[in-house]
RNA sequence: GGGCCGGUAACUCAGUCGGUAGAGUAUCGGCCUUUUAAGCCGAGAGUCGCAGGUUCGAGUCCUGCCCGGCCCA
């Protein structure tokens, strides 16, 4: 696709030239040495007759950033996956091809590799004083403006390499994100859990309630659905004998996209046999406490200007006690339904009244009144067994489930429970659960029966979690929204682009 | 789905009351041996998101649509 901007048109121009005088333009034939953050690193204390003494010969790759030509001088700036480095073409450093070669056909965004020696300049920037160079590979188009460098977020997100190139603190983000993922990994392991893959594309999309997307299978002649959840694949592994697996991988959820919500995200699950979701909570304070010192050396950090503490143990209180204490729901008002849809309404909260199920009222409820306040990090226990329904009954009180949710800076980031291992109690709540399948469309089709088969043959009690780790690399990195901290955020196609 | 804001050169942005489309960066030509948002002189560069409408005349006003952002559901 060749545009038209005169820019690009310049650029191919020079390629041609190039390939016309007999230059290889797009070798691979240079290996760099060096990189510019540590060169800096080494070199910036000493002096500029220090530095004059070195003969060390540098070797550094990577694309021109800016240019200043000076008449017999030429500076710019290299950045490699380090850091930039500002290197200086000197007329008389070079043959006086090289230096007209390096005037006419390097450009801005170019990607070249120079061998030299240092030198500090009068303002005190260690430079390579270079000796040669080499073009590795032409830019044909130009880069965003250099000073405000590439700012609009549409165009940030489609075209995520050139935010990459441009914006430093981008290319920080996401190396955190991946030592974030690696710390919990780690953690994991070192925790005994082993981790799997289970399928991501399923016959019946089943573990969590959330409209699947549907591919389909030439071969076998059939839809499958990509995971909404890996849970019931990692509970038939439990069944099979290992005691402590997890999965860090992608979930499929069809609904709309915003700024907390992307189709695709990743997940963390694990289960652990003979625990229970008060085990759970314990693994999990220790979890992001470790991690919280790990990233920022310390036991708190800043989100969105609200300070939030790690340190454990963390706040707990049961759904129905936050919907009183902070949703202000009247204890009255809570199991009577003509009462509560009143509140509702005056509240300007709209109930799906045709959901006979209280507790789903309740979880609407809880989002809009409770959820904004828990700030800091928050256990919210004993949800009801019927918005649970792969959760073990509470032994005193078995219209609940022994599970909790985590909430940080009013995001909900973590679900978990004791898992239900009574092939019968599942089954009926897979029955009650398809009754409503009318009403509720996120509510799978049909029974997956053949994880109600691997609980018969016995699951061992054991308890499950399953963490949002987006929404944990927003808190970490103090991220607005979810775009920010996926790499390629899936946008609208756009027909020009 | 609703409300608000935005879409103008490759990028960042101006564009007044409706009257021939602007700046900086980048690009091209020239000058310059310590510059760093280098500087100076000169040049080229536009489907003003798309489609209609109003008007003698629309980047500007009106309607619809597309894309994005923020807020709400």
């Amino acid at each position: 696709m060749l545009e038209e901007s005169q820019v690009i048109k310049v650029r191919f121009e020079k390629l041609a030239k190039l390939e016309s005088m007999g230059i290889k333009t797009y070798p691979n034939d240079f290996r760099p040495k060096d990189k510019a953050k540590y060169i800096k690193e080494k070199y910036q204390e000493l002096s500029p007759e220090e530095i004059e003494k070195k003969t060390q010969e540098f070797v550094v790759a990577g694309r021109i950033m800016a240019k200043r030509e000076m008449g017999k001088l030429i500076f710019a700036h290299l950045q490699d996956d380090t850091d930039k480095i500002q290197i200086l073409v000197a007329k008389n450093e070079l043959a006086q091809e090289d230096f007209d070669f390096f005037k006419k056909f390097i450009d801005i965004g170019d990607i070249i590799g120079v061998k030299g020696r240092l030198i500090k300049t009068k303002t005190g920037e260690i430079t390579i004083l270079v000796k040669s160079f080499k073009l590795l590979t032409k830019a044909l188009r130009p880069l965003p403006e250099k000073y405000h460098g590439l700012k609009d977020t549409e165009l940030r997100y489609r075209m995520r390499y050139v935010d990459l190139i441009m914006n430093p603190k981008v290319r920080e983000l996401f190396r955190l994100r991946t030592q974030i993922i690696q710390y919990i990994r780690d953690y994991f392991i070192s925790q005994g859990f082993l981790e799997v893959e289970t399928p991501m594309m399923h016959p019946i999309a089943g573990g969590a309630a959330a409209k699947p997307f549907i591919t389909y299978h030439n071969a076998l002649d059939m839809n499958l659905y990509l995971r909404i959840a890996p849970e019931l694949y990692l509970k038939r592994l439990i069944v099979g004998g290992f005691n402590k697996v997890f999965e860090l991988n992608r979930n499929f959820r069809n609904e709309g996209v915003s700024s907390r919500h992307n189709p695709e995200f990743t997940m963390l699950e694990f289960y652990e046999a003979y625990a229970t979701y008060e085990d759970l909570m314990k693994r999990t304070e220790e979890l992001f406490y470790g991690l919280a010192l790990e990233i920022t050396g310390s036991s708190k950090i800043t989100y969105q200007g609200q300070e939030i503490d790690f340190t454990p143990p963390w706040k707990r209180v049961e759904f129905l006690d936050s919907l009183i204490e902070l949703g202000g729901i009247p204890k009255e008002v809570l199991f009577e339904k003509e009462k509560l849809i009143k509140f509702a309404k005056e509240k300007r909260i709209e109930l799906n009244l045709k959901d006979p199920r209280i507790g789903k009222w309740w979880t609407k409820l809880f989002e809009e009144l409770v959820e904004p306040k828990l700030i800091q990090p928050t256990f919210v226990v004993k949800f009801p067994v019927e918005v649970s329904p792969l959760a073990r009954r509470s032994d005193e009180d078995p219209d609940f489930a022994e599970r909790f949710e985590l909430y940080i800076a009013g995001k909900e980031v973590a679900n978990a429970f004791s898992e239900l291992n009574d092939p019968r109690d599942q089954r009926q709540r897979f029955e009650e659960q398809i009754k409503l399948r009318e009403i509720d469309e996120e509510i799978p089709p049909e029974i997956d029966e053949d994880f109600i088969r691997a609980l018969e043959y016995g699951m061992p009690p054991c308890a499950g979690e399953g963490i949002g780790i987006d929404r944990v690399i927003m808190l970490f990195t103090d991220s607005p929204s979810i775009r920010e901290v996926i790499l390629f955020p899936h946008l609208r196609r756009k027909e020009d682009l």
